[in-house]
DNA sequence: TCCTTAGTTCAAAAGTTATTGAACAATTGG
DNA sequence: CCAATTGTTCAATAACTTTTGAACTAAGGA
């Protein structure tokens, strides 16, 4: 039982891009980077939304190729596609990241810290 | 007779990047940014589509903040808001041209070169 | 086996975005 | 003034995206 993932050739720039505009979903990816090397499972996000419309958000984002879910038991464990995009889109992951790790408009997950504000 | 235009610090992370996730107007982009330097107007796209669909995506990229439109004359001086989006997303802008310059999917502008494969 | 947990699928509704054509405005040149 | 050029606005439609709830599958534990 594995899902469908794009290969990295297969990334698409509008695809990923569009994927991204998405502030449930750059909140995703964000959390994902502040997590890395810690794979989570869906409920980590249900913060953001029911079971239903996480399902959704997770399955564009896999299937952008922005994250990868490897069918673990009756989880779903996400990681980003951190080194695939980096060698497709390189930089773009990394600015994206940044931009969105500053950025109070996003929605948090499980009392995440807002990046402060400089003093 | 002026545009509206966000000020930096109102540019939104996902709106940006939803407004660059559609092909014709990252071809904008892309175009603008082959291009710097030179102001161009809204008929240079029309190869992108008709007069008024692109009036709509350009709107769509003034008011996400990514270009300035100057109305001179008759004729809008379309131009990348390079500067404010390094200060507000640092990279992100090239990392997106960058991978933009690449992708043959998009659509091309007036007979542009397609960036050519490694030979 | 039965129950729970984790997540998907489906269909419907709601909302948003893209595209079109016709009509409009403003500037420029004759 | 008249016509051409440049681009906008409006209303309609088409197409897509997001969100929801109910029903479902699959694995794991008691």
């Amino acid at each position: 039982m594995t899902l469908p993932h794009p290969n990295t050739d297969q990334i698409s720039l509008p695809i990923v891009l569009g994927v991204l505009g998405d502030p449930t979903r750059l909140a995703i990816v964000r959390y994902l980077a502040s997590k890395e090397g810690v794979p989570l499972n869906c409920s980590q996000f249900l913060d953001l939304g029911s079971k239903t419309n996480l399902s959704y958000h997770l399955a564009k984002l896999r299937e952008a190729g922005v994250t990868r879910a490897e069918v673990v038991g009756t989880s779903r464990l996400i990681t980003l596609r951190r080194a695939d995009l980096d060698t497709r889109f390189p930089g773009l992951l990394d600015s994206v990241i940044a931009a969105a790790g500053d950025d109070a408009e996003l929605p948090m997950i499980g009392g995440q810290e807002p990046a402060k504000a400089h003093a």
